[in-house]
DNA sequence: GCGCTAACTGTTAGCGCTACCATTCGCAGG
DNA sequence: CCTGCGAATGGTAGCGCTAACAGTTAGCGC
């Protein structure tokens, strides 16, 4: 067993000693070369390279009073669509010196909250949520903090701070409209118990109620997005006595079950049975028939936030104001 | 525009002011609770519960030298197994007080470097890497850093440190073995170029190669594990002259495209083409005929990973050798 | 030559927290 | 009464880095 003492990480102090300078000429070659002689600035290098020098950031964090940290709270991050709107604010932030600290709380409202703990505690510059923050404590503790704040995936009346999203209510709305225009009647909705189904639901609600002959019914399936949830939530609706000639899914990776479990029934897609889904996965787009669906523009969303605090980081006054990226429908056919 | 200047976080100062005592036993109030006297606790935490403290982990970590944090570095998180083998990971040290700090690299180089950079920049306690590490720079960088370092997913006969994963050529060679025992001949594997594909090729033709009368055939598809990619994999091979009678890809995603072109040109699988993958995703579980694959214990590497960390934290002496978790062969309907 | 500016580098004093040691207090045992 | 001991708390001195200011030097115009 090796026993013998590390001599510790190398300290910029040690860097600054075999180049022959002072510490802060160091930092400086590190955080603003322009100011270094350019031979000041290669001796430095030199030494860097050929001690290992790797600075410590919580040194520097605590020194200069900015972390370069920007915390990402996402519900999962093994829903691709949320991972692209990650991708979509590294990308915007790729250029910055900011880093995200990744935080995925798996919907847990515990794990929320330590997440958003540790990033405050960290000095995240800013924080972008995936969905709303709706525990009012987190809500409050985030504006006391000062701490920009970018939702997504949303709109509401009260952002915490910046919000950039789309409107659920008006997805649901668009998709009963295009259902309606194929003369589908007979409509059911499958989806999830939280407040984004919830408000896709009501728009695809608002636009079919008022139709002479139109029917609307709604199918929870809890939380579980998967392939399996969706064609047990085709076969439960199925089985009702009820008629149905089409069912709006609240993802697409549930509308690829309805997709398979029609097909394991014989059902013809869309002529017997039309499906839609939301979010234009692949999935959707490699079974046959291709899906109908909704477009969420989820990498756009995480770009846009990501520039927003740029600017509002550099000190620009960055509204406060929702933007809104809508949604596209993607007529394919299954529809 | 607000020019009032913030009063700034508050610290642990200010919380020892207001319980009326000195910020060393604010500290341990958080850190070891057990030495302060059960009333002055009560106080310390009435007073940071008032004040909203947030401890600032960075002053934290550079008092102590303990930044609580393990790295985390993955090729991409968009990849479910990927993201299986974290969930793992994180449920392992969820009790520790362990943090883990996520990074992505894309599968690019730079940014492999760059996050690593910027792990042992935040004197992360650990890194655990999805794969190898390949870079010679990265590897001695690490073992120069004696941070402990697992590496997942791979078998290979120089750890860094630590290592849990399976072997790929065993897997390939399991498949092999599977589609010659069902009587399967003229065989073909579809993969990407990445080491980790070769070595499943590899185990392939360990088994194959010796059979009289059995060929193989490689078709590599560039790094793009989608859906799609698998289709145009099988169409490109089933656009050659040659017989063809059973297919492994190297992703249950690629496998999924295979099942969806064979159908698409009207072939019976597994009858006139039988169809393997690799992951044990649901898409493979829920297409039809079910997809037979090899099951690769994602989750369970990641939770072994934290656990030997842990030990390794705990100043148990870990020995440096390779945990392999081994496979399973799961046989359904495709093959 | 002088003042003046620009370019470069150094000194000092913390950032907010915790390790280390010291101190205080109450109480059991002699 | 003193000693010894454990429990509870505090003072001091950094952790490694950088902001703010302070030199120092060279070059320039007059």
């Amino acid at each position: 067993m090796d026993t013998s003492r590390k001599p510790g990480p190398v300290r910029i102090q040690d860097v600054a000693a075999k180049a022959g300078i002072s510490a802060i000429t160091v930092s400086r070659v590190l955080h603003q070369p322009a100011q270094v002689a350019a031979g000041t600035r290669a001796r430095v290098h030199a030494a860097i390279e050929a001690l290992g020098y790797i600075p410590d950031l919580a040194a520097s964090a605590l020194a200069s009073r900015r972390s370069g940290i920007v915390g990402v709270l996402v519900p999962t991050i093994a829903n691709s669509v949320f991972s692209e709107t990650v991708a979509g604010l590294s990308d915007a932030l790729a250029d910055t010196g900011l880093q995200t600290l990744l935080g995925d709380y798996g919907y847990s409202a515990d794990r929320e909250a330590a997440l958003l703990r540790a990033m405050l505690g960290r000095r995240a510059e800013a924080i972008v949520a995936v969905g709303l923050i709706r525990d009012p404590a987190l809500r409050r503790m985030l504006r006391a903090s000062g701490v920009p704040v970018v939702e997504t995936w949303d709109l509401a009346d009260d952002p915490i701070d910046l919000m950039v999203g789309f409107s659920n209510e008006a997805a649901g709305a668009a998709m009963g409209h295009h259902l309606l225009v194929r003369h589908y009647r007979q409509i059911a909705f499958v989806g999830g118990v939280d407040e984004r189904a919830a408000a896709r639901f009501a728009g695809l609600r608002r636009v079919i109620a008022p139709v002479h002959g139109a029917t609307l019914t709604r199918l929870d399936r809890s939380g579980d997005l998967s392939i399996e949830a969706g064609r047990a939530g085709l076969a439960a609706l199925l089985d009702r006595p009820h008629r149905l000639d089409a069912v709006f899914f609240a993802s697409d990776v549930l509308a690829a079950g309805g997709l398979l479990e029609a097909a394991a029934r014989g059902l013809s897609v869309p002529r017997q049975i039309a499906i839609a889904g939301l979010g234009d996965l692949e999935i959707g787009r490699a079974l046959s028939p291709p899906l109908t669906t909704l477009r969420i523009h989820a990498h756009e969303m995480g770009r846009r936030a990501g520039e927003m605090l740029t600017r509002r980081l550099a000190g620009e006054a960055v509204p406060g104001a929702a933007v809104d990226v809508g949604f596209e429908l993607v007529v394919r056919g299954s529809t």
